[in-house]
DNA sequence: GCCAACGTTGGC
DNA sequence: GCCAACGTTGGC
């Protein structure tokens, strides 16, 4: 299968680039979206790059790489009575949830803000830049994907240099 | 913290 | 199947 190419959109305060980088992997519960979830239990698979988009962050936007090391599975916390992700309506047996685990790749020296994105020509197609879009896992393009790794790697040549 | 935009739920 | 009410997301 082609390899295809994702943003997800998490809040630092939950879980951040940098939580990511020292613990190498994580597990993606919690996703409580259809689209979402669909996305991640039929299109996502092992070895696909992934933007890691910081929202509600100062400022918000895309804060590294990361890639997609399982590719769905069910969301075994939904299962866990009393915990935030519990849902009485998904069993072992009859999953409603899904879930991938990623992989650290690449934390950017600076985040590439929001406003950047939306200011970069190439980029006005991807759903992030648009008004009112809170899908928190996103397909994207190879050529939005390559644009936006140039844009977070001239940032930390920024930072280098004038460091 | 505010609030606009969105997805989901539930009454009818 | 419509749509109002509600809860949540997420930029600012």
């Amino acid at each position: 299968m082609a390899k295809r190419y994702w943003l997800m959109k998490c809040e630092p305060s939950a879980y951040s680039i940098s939580d990511l980088a020292r613990d190498g992997e994580t597990s993606w519960e919690g996703v409580r979206n259809f689209q979402a979830r669909n996305l991640m239990r039929d299109e996502m698979s092992l070895g696909d790059p992934v933007l890691f988009y910081a929202s509600n962050a100062d400022p918000s936007g895309v804060s590294g790489l990361a890639t997609i090391t399982r590719a769905g599975y069910p969301d075994t916390f939904a299962w866990k009575q009393g915990h935030k992700y519990f849902d009485a309506g998904s069993t072992p047996a009859a999953p409603i949830w899904f879930m991938v685990d990623v992989g650290f790749v690449e934390a950017f020296a600076a985040t590439v803000p929001l406003a950047t994105l939306k200011a970069t020509k190439g980029l006005e197609d991807m759903k992030v830049v648009q008004k009112g879009s809170r899908l928190s896992v996103q397909p994207v393009t190879k050529q939005e994907y390559d644009i936006v790794v140039r844009l977070g790697r001239k940032t930390r040549k920024t930072v280098e240099n004038t460091a």
